[in-house]
Formats: C-alpha cells, structure tokens, sequence
DNA sequence: AGACAGGAGTGCCTTACGTCA
DNA sequence: GCTGACGTAAGGCACTCCTGT
C-alpha cells in the first residue's frame, strides 16, 4: 500500500483533523485527549471515494475544528486533567436525531454536513451515532427479552396442557382396548394446531452462515422465538 | 451520596484493497 | 494473467470510564 504510494509519486499529506479519522487515538493519552487537536497522519489520494470524503471531512476539520471547538465549549483544552463534559443542546439533538431515524450509519459526507451544521467535529457526530446505535439495540434487546420471556411462558403452558391431554388420551386407549365398541377419540382444533407458529420452522438461514460469535449470538438467538 | 444518562476512549473484529511470490 | 497469503486502513461494535444532572 505504502508502495503504492511512492511509486505514484503521492504526496504525504499531513493533514489536522483526528474528526473524520478512526478513533484510535493513540497518539492521544487520556490526559490529554479533550482539545482533539485533530492530528492524523493522512496518505493523500487513496483512490476511493471513500478517501475523497475522508480528505475532504479533513479539510473541514482542519479548517473549522478550532472554531467548533470554541463555539461548543465541550472541553476545557488548558489542559486542566479533568475534561468538560459536552452536552448537546435540544436543537442539536433534534436534529442528530431527525438523521438517526432516517440512517443509522453516516457516510463521511453526510457526517461532515452534520458536524459542520452543529458546530461539532466529525468525530463527536460519529460517537453520538456509535452510541446512538449502542443503546437502541439495547433497548431493542430488552424488549426482545421480555418477549421471549412471554413467548416461554405461554409454550409452558400449552406444554402442560399436552401433557395433560396425552395422559386422557392413553387412559382413554387404554379404556378403548379394553372396550373396543368404544368411539375413535377425536383430537380437538387446539391439539391439531398448538404449535407456537414461530417455532415450527427451521432456524433462520442466516444463522447457520458463521459460528456464532459473542456480538451474534444474541442477534440470532431473539430473531426467532 | 448514589443512580442514571450520555459523551468519549479503547480493543477487537470484519471488510476492502493493494502488494507480492 | 490468476491466485492465495499477507499487510494495512477504516468502520462498526462491545465494553468501559467518567462527568454532569
């Protein structure tokens, strides 16, 4: 990669703007992470899109940062060792939100658009949607938790009754051996049809694609009741 | 003081892409 | 030219910390 770089006669880009790069701030030591001066090291002309938006989400960065981060007073950049704790404001939130029910995930197009309305730095937008996404599927997990606890209890339930019809129905062929004029039993509609729907079918297909990892094991297991 | 909400840091995994043998 | 192994970058997620309410 690096390589192909050089042979291409790339330039080495070092651009501000840790915004639209990947969160491994590892340049950035806990202490002293708040001011996000927005350093990364930036390979000029990658060759996709991707890298284009990237570049560009950079430039805003690099260009505007400073002033965000002014106007947003999320951190107090004097190095004070306790960080401020930004808080968005409704009209922020409304918005982050209005871009969430629509798209869960941003492009870096989108993400830059949406820093650059909110006076927030790319990467501040790319957390509140990590986060975002985090705690809806918590939420959702939750719900499908309790639905599952219901759909338990009820097949409990209907698992006793067939117990309880399984015992009538051998009494009543141990009575029909016995007594062979007696009449054929006939099962009722609840028998014929009691089978919890969504436990009738196979697993889903997706399912079987990969083992099940810690972050899928759940994901497949509340998909079917 | 403790619970809670939510912004942010970190490590791991997956995917895409480029290079090389 | 094709292919598989390998390295790197980037994005997402899980887990966690920490601060303000």
């Amino acid at each position: 990669m690096f390589m192909a770089h050089e042979e291409a006669g790339l330039a080495l880009g070092l651009s501000l703007g840790s915004g639209a790069g990947h969160h491994h701030h590892l340049l950035q030591p806990k202490e002293a992470a708040p001011p996000e001066p927005c350093l990364s090291l930036s390979l000029a002309g990658a060759g996709t899109v991707k890298r284009e938006e990237e570049e560009r989400a950079l430039i805003y960065c690099s260009a505007a940062s400073s002033a965000a981060d002014d106007l947003v007073e999320g951190y107090n950049s004097s190095g004070g060792g306790s960080r401020k704790k930004l808080r968005l404001t409704k009209d922020q939130t409304a918005l982050l939100e209005d871009h969430f029910k629509e798209q869960s995930t941003l492009s870096h197009k989108q993400k830059a658009s949406l820093a650059r309305q909110l006076s927030l730095r790319p990467r501040q937008v790319e957390v509140w949607f990590q986060n975002r996404r985090a705690r809806t599927k918590l939420k959702q997990t939750e719900v499908d938790c309790e639905l599952l606890k219901r759909c338990c209890e009820t097949l409990t339930e209907e698992n006793r009754r067939l117990h309880r019809e399984l015992q009538h129905l051998r009494a009543l062929h141990h009575h029909q051996h016995h007594h062979p004029a007696a009449a054929f039993f006939i099962p009722s509609a609840a028998t014929v049809a009691s089978v919890c729907p969504s436990c009738s079918g196979a697993p889903p297909a997706h399912a079987a694609d990969r083992p099940a990892t810690k972050r899928t094991f759940f994901a497949t297991k509340s998909a079917a009741c």
